[in-house]
RNA sequence: GGGGUCUUAGCUCAGCUGGGAGAGCAUCUGCCUUACAAGCAGAGGGUCAUAGGUUCGAGCCCUAUAGGCCCCACCA
């Protein structure tokens, strides 16, 4: 930053370059280094699937904030970051590529299938990277990983081996969700359930050896070629003489039996349920207490299979138009109704779930979720805001076994072999040389990969070289504070817990902070198909990278959603510009060769005092708020100081002694000294929301030192306590304010001073105004200010100004007007006596003189007499206008 | 069906452990005052969703109600 500044803030004519010596001097590197305390942070690896978003941008200021925070604090602070493979999202969008090149993914073959992605991967894990750094992230790019990359996918490997051996991952045939348009099985968390409008199809079947029917009810039709019972509630009286015997499934022909389940709700439909065990994971559980056979009647595509009959090869909804039709035809259709439900879709492609029955690989996790759960019962583990404990909990505690084996390419293969001959199962690194069980030499590797979540489970500690027992591991694990969104606690976050408990004993971080999504002006979600996201590297380039971070953090409480629109990033680049332009201001004065010195402290005014002990206060404030994770409160407060302290006050305050500096230098030194050393603290303080614009001008301000993101973090000191400066502040911001207030009121031109006569026995005030009196002139448009103890040389025509301690009269005789000047105390009087009654009211019960705290009690007598006093004062006045 | 969350100024939201309602934007009035018009000074604007309760005291805690949003869930 050179002396001679532009007008406004330009963020593209640093940001880049203070990246590049940031990164240039490796500030962001960190080594183990046993002498500090780590802090240590993982980023949520963004997928390489495409562009970084809102969310993106929202997830990874709030870490740069906390990271850059606790660097400055004096922690030896690390951040991973990283991307992820992502398996289905990015096979699926590698095989729509080639689909527009005109290329199916089969012709490839697995191996040069996999050749794409991977070029797919550099792409974009190279665009990412680079957006992330536009960002000014200061994560270690030197640890960047790849949930794919060799350890990642050796700690994979040991984690998977090590479960099977320990019992914990099993292959098994169970009924579970099927993708058909990805043709993979899917997890239970990835299943989005969508209330769809459907209709309920009353069927009644023959009873066999009767004429009656027995009614049921359905909403999937089709799958009525599976079904192989029909299930009634024990105690329901209406069907208690059937259940037992047969009826005819219609239009298939095939005989099945009634069955009694307490599964069966009495009141709902008909009260008799067809059974399809093997497309329904209800029926199928139904079909494991009663025996009964599962017939799958789908292809993977969810066309009808051959047990289909005639209806075999057509698509499940048009199979389920042609058995309705058929249905009615034969009479055996009852009636439609209308009928809301919610039904399974793949949250990738929005395609409905088919729970099939088929072999995969599963994690057993009731034992593993223990621990996990006991982590946040006992506050081993917090979540902020602590809401989120009790969705994680119930999670957990209704947790089922995860279906952890996907039927794609793309991702960890599942490291298990079968023996050609007997089909023995080798759970290994690589296929036996012989087979235990045969000694035949031939393997296949199954087919299948892993869950995209397996591998980013492990994320906390596969980056930190697990599982080879590493010093980084050793040193910087656990890792401290994990960030992300509300979105994905179940997908990533629990499974990150109980990887971290079961591999490595202890849970991967000690505090989880959730953040909400970025919506759009109208709040709603930000999506490609709506076409409402904003691109955060737009915004970058509009506005600069440290606009953009401030208002991700500005206003928003930790867990909630917020909006995104340009007013909010607008008035964030205002903030960036009132920065810069105080900066500018006092770095013009710092002129070169005049070295700003330390001054003596009887020099300092009560204004200099008074800045130092709110930029004091400040740092205390903040320090708790970030420690609290109260960011959005932390960052209000230094905008609040550097916007209305020190700008609007305590700049204008200096102004005085700066322009007036060759008759007093030191007077001016001393100025310039608290300019430059509450704009430093300010400066580090505002560092870790706003990086750029705060190290640009730290570098021109401190140039002696070498970078303000390497600096210490501001410290409470009792040294720059001065509560009487403060007072006597207090009391000069309440006397400007009155006499703009009555200027405004009365139309008194700019440019016409008056004289200023202060009256107050306080000898605080009065030796403190004294002391920087010509300082205070132009903010009070005073021609002189005058003060005494007592009242003198003013006469009774003159305005006053009541506050706390004093009066202030100005003479302005030719524009007073008697009448609006009692109206104006008359309003005061009133105002006073209000207040006077309440605390008078407050101090008289006697419940709260007993019961509150001693302090409050005490604040209101303070209260009482502060107000008294001014009253009295405004009676004097009412009483001189009267003459 | 269960759970969570929100309802505060015209708009968007803060208000952390209960002790006199705040910000940004918008509106109105003056100002290009040698850091900043992306600015300065001033002003208006809220029975904190409703009804009860706890308390000396409630925007904040408890209970119900209304409305919005979200998550979980195997009623076919």
């Amino acid at each position: 930053m050179s002396k001679e500044l532009a007008k406004t803030y330009d963020p593209k004519a640093i940001e880049e370059k203070l990246y590049d010596k940031w990164c240039e001097n490796k500030y962001f590197h960190a080594e183990v280094d046993r002498s500090r305390k780590p802090f240590t942070t993982v980023m949520p690896p963004p997928n390489i699937t495409g562009k970084l978003h809102m969310g993106h941008a929202l997830d990874n200021t709030l870490q740069d904030i906390l990271i850059r925070y606790k660097r400055m604090e004096g922690y030896n602070a690390l951040w991973i970051p990283g991307t992820d493979h992502a398996a289905i999202s990015t096979e699926v969008k590698v095989t729509n590529q080639l689909k527009d090149e005109g290329i199916d993914k089969k012709e490839l073959g697995r191996e040069g299938f996999l050749k794409r992605v991977w070029q797919w991967k550099e792409e974009y894990a190279g665009t990412i990277e680079n957006q992330l750094k536009k960002l000014g992230i200061s994560c270690d790019w030197d640890r960047e990983r790849f949930t794919m990359d060799e350890g990642c996918s050796k700690a994979v490997e040991e984690v998977f081996i090590s479960l099977y051996n320990k019992g914990y991952i099993y292959k098994g045939s169970r009924i579970i969700n099927w993708c058909p348009k990805c043709k993979t099985s899917l997890s239970d968390a990835e299943v989005e359930h969508e209330e769809q409008e459907g209709h309920f199809w009353h069927i009644k079947y023959p009873i066999v050896g009767t004429d009656r029917f027995l009614e049921i009810a359905t909403t999937r039709p089709e799958t009525m070629l599976g079904d192989t019972a029909i299930a009634v509630h024990p105690d329901d009286e209406r069907y208690k003489d059937i259940v037992g015997k047969n009826v005819i499934l219609p239009l298939v022909g095939r005989e099945i039996p009634i069955v009694a389940d307490y599964y069966v709700d009495k009141e709902f439909g008909t009260g008799a349920v067809k059974i399809t065990p093997a497309h329904d994971p209800n029926d199928f559980e139904v079909g494991k207490r009663h025996n009964l056979p599962e017939i799958n009647i789908m292809n993977d595509d969810a066309t009808i299979n051959e047990n289909g009959g005639k209806y075999a090869g057509m698509d499940r909804y048009e199979a389920r138009e042609a058995i309705v039709k058929e249905l009615d035809e034969q009479g055996y259709l009852v009636k439609v109704v209308p009928h809301t439900h919610a039904v399974g879709t793949h949250d990738r492609c929005g395609t409905t779930v088919e729970p099939l029955i088929k072999q995969q690989w599963f994690v057993k996790m009731d034992e593993l979720a223990k621990p996990a759960i006991n982590a946040v019962k006992t506050g081993e583990l917090k979540f902020v805001p602590d809401r989120f404990d009790k969705i994680y909990l119930h999670w957990l505690e209704n947790i089922k076994d995860w279906c952890i084996s996907r039927q794609i390419w793309w991702g960890h293969r599942i490291p298990a072999y079968y023996c050609d001959e007997c089909g023995e199962v080798v759970v290994d690194r690589r296929a036996p040389e012989k087979c235990p069980k045969c000694g035949c030499t031939h393997f296949t590797q199954d087919e299948d990969t892993l869950d995209t979540w397996f591998s980013s489970a492990l994320w906390p500690f596969s980056t930190l070289g697990w599982p080879d027992k590493t010093e980084d591991l050793d040193y910087f694990y656990p890792t401290d504070v994990l960030v992300t969104g509300y979105d994905i606690i179940f997908f990533w976050v629990i499974r990150m817990v109980f990887s971290g408990y079961a591999h490595t004993g202890k849970s991967p971080f000690h505090t989880v902070l959730i953040h909400g999504l970025v919506r759009d002006s109208q709040g709603r979600k930000m999506s490609k198909s709506l076409g409402n996201g904003i691109d955060p590297l737009e915004i970058i380039d509009k506005y600069g990278a440290d606009a953009l971070r401030l208002t991700l953090v500005t206003g928003n409480a930790p867990g909630n959603d917020m909006r995104f629109y340009n007013e909010r990033v607008e008035a964030s680049r205002n903030f960036a510009n009132k920065v810069w332009n105080a900066s500018r201001f006092i770095l013009m004065n710092m002129k070169d060769g005049t070295a700003i010195e330390k001054p003596d402290d009887a020099l300092l005014t009560p204004a200099d005092r008074w800045i130092l002990s709110s930029v004091n206060t400040l740092a205390k404030d903040v320090t708790e708020n970030m420690d609290k994770y109260e960011l959005g409160i932390a960052v209000q407060k230094v905008y609040d100081f550097i916007w209305d302290e020190f700008c609007d006050w305590y700049v204008e305050l200096a102004k005085y002694r700066i322009y007036h500096a060759e008759e007093d230098p030191k007077s001016a030194n001393c100025a310039l000294w608290t300019l430059k050393t509450v704009l430093a603290q300010a400066l580090k303080l505002l560092h870790p929301f706003m990086p750029f614009i705060t190290e640009e001008i730290y570098s021109a301000l401190v140039p002696e030192e070498e970078s303000l993101m390497m600096s210490s973090w501001p410290v409470y000191r009792e040294d720059w306590a001065f509560p009487i400066a403060e007072k006597v502040m207090d009391r000069v911001k309440a006397m400007t304010r009155g006499i703009r207030n009555i200027r405004s009121e009365m139309d008194v031109p700019n440019n016409r001073k008056t004289k200023v006569y202060i009256v107050s026995e306080d000898n605080d005030i009065c030796t403190g105004i004294e002391a920087f009196k010509e300082s205070l002139m132009p903010l009070m448009m005073a021609s002189e200010i005058i003060v005494h103890k007592t009242k003198q040389d003013v006469d009774d025509n003159a305005v006053s100004v009541v506050v706390p301690d004093a009066v202030v009269y100005l003479p302005l005789e030719d524009l007073v007007d008697f009448e609006q000047e009692r109206e104006r105390l008359a309003k005061e009087e009133i105002r006073l006596n209000k207040e006077i009654k309440r605390a008078e009211g407050m101090l008289s019960n006697e419940k709260f003189v007993s019961k509150a705290p001693a302090d409050k009690v005490q604040a209101e007598r303070d209260k009482l007499e502060k107000y008294t006093q001014m009253l009295a004062q405004v009676k004097e006045r009412m009483a001189g206008l009267a003459k």
